[in-house]
DNA sequence: GCAAAATGTCAAG
DNA sequence: TTGACCTTTTGCA
């Protein structure tokens, strides 16, 4: 599901299963039959994201997507199954398929369209080299809370609500600290620190956050239950302190945090 | 069987 | 700040 990890696995999955071959795309639920008509038959050249936006190029075209908070693929290997549902678009080739639901954004673009949607958004951590400055200098000169920043995505680009409230978490950010307060060394630390877990994030297909040391027992695989400090948690005790985690609307989003871990 | 929730974004007021 | 939107899954009866 969603966060920026999600779509750079997609890509990467996608490209795999499809650069380079000529693909039959199209709408069975019909919301996407005029662009699909527009790429189907043509040769995909390469899927990339940048923070939750996947961009599939067909030579001057190509395919925007965004998941928003239910968009899903499912693909795999051989024939597709029989279409079921609202399917808004279907990749088939030869030996694999790929089926999209549910997007909020599922629409054709040209080159500089792209770049428009490219320029409003923030660097991403999953970027092949990461460079969190052009954050820093947006978070330095604003009053606006350090949480709602860091899922704005003009800010930086594919953190959403489980990476934001564990990486607050981690580093015992106060999640109301207003931007202007929060310090360039302690940003660094963050940045460096989203890098490595949506990288991790990528590898495993899962957001695990918590350090080994910090769950019940080490080794074999994480349960779910285990998998992060504060994020959906809300009055369970917190991992370190055992203080009631707090869950509170900011933006119109649930925000978790431990107001002892993380007190100004 | 149905309501509610879910890792998101945008536009209207 | 609120509601609309996209669809499936989960949880409760």
């Amino acid at each position: 599901m969603p966060e920026g990890h999600t779509l750079h696995g997609l890509a990467r999955d996608q490209t795999a299963l499809f650069a380079g071959r000529t693909v039959r795309v199209s709408s069975p639920q019909g919301r996407f039959a005029e662009g699909a008509a527009l790429v189907d038959a043509h040769v995909l050249d390469t899927v990339y994201a940048h923070g939750k936006h996947l961009f599939a190029v067909f030579g001057e075209q190509t395919v925007h997507v965004h998941l928003g908070l239910f968009g899903k693929y499912a693909s795999g290997l051989g024939a597709p199954p029989v279409p079921r549902g609202a399917l808004r678009m279907r990749w088939v080739t030869e030996g694999a398929w790929s089926d999209l639901r549910g997007p909020t954004v599922c629409r054709v673009l040209a080159p500089p369209e792209v770049d428009s949607v490219l320029a409003r958004l923030g660097p991403d951590p999953l970027a092949a080299r990461p460079s969190g400055a052009a954050a820093w200098k947006r978070i330095a000169r604003t009053r606006t809370p350090i949480a709602a920043l860091l899922m704005d995505q003009s800010v930086l680009a594919g953190v959403g609500n489980v990476y934001r409230a564990e990486v607050l978490f981690r580093h015992r950010v106060p999640p109301y600290l207003p931007g202007r307060e929060f310090g360039q060394d302690r940003w660094e630390a963050m940045w460096k620190d989203l890098v490595v877990l949506m990288r991790a994030g990528l590898r495993s297909g899962r957001i695990v956050t918590t350090r080994p040391a910090d769950r019940p027992r080490t080794g074999g695989r994480v349960r779910r239950d285990e998998a992060h400090y504060v994020y959906r948690r809300a009055g369970l005790p917190c991992r370190l302190c055992s203080t009631p985690v707090r869950m509170e609307l900011l933006a119109g989003r649930k925000l978790y945090w431990c107001p002892t871990c993380q007190a100004r």
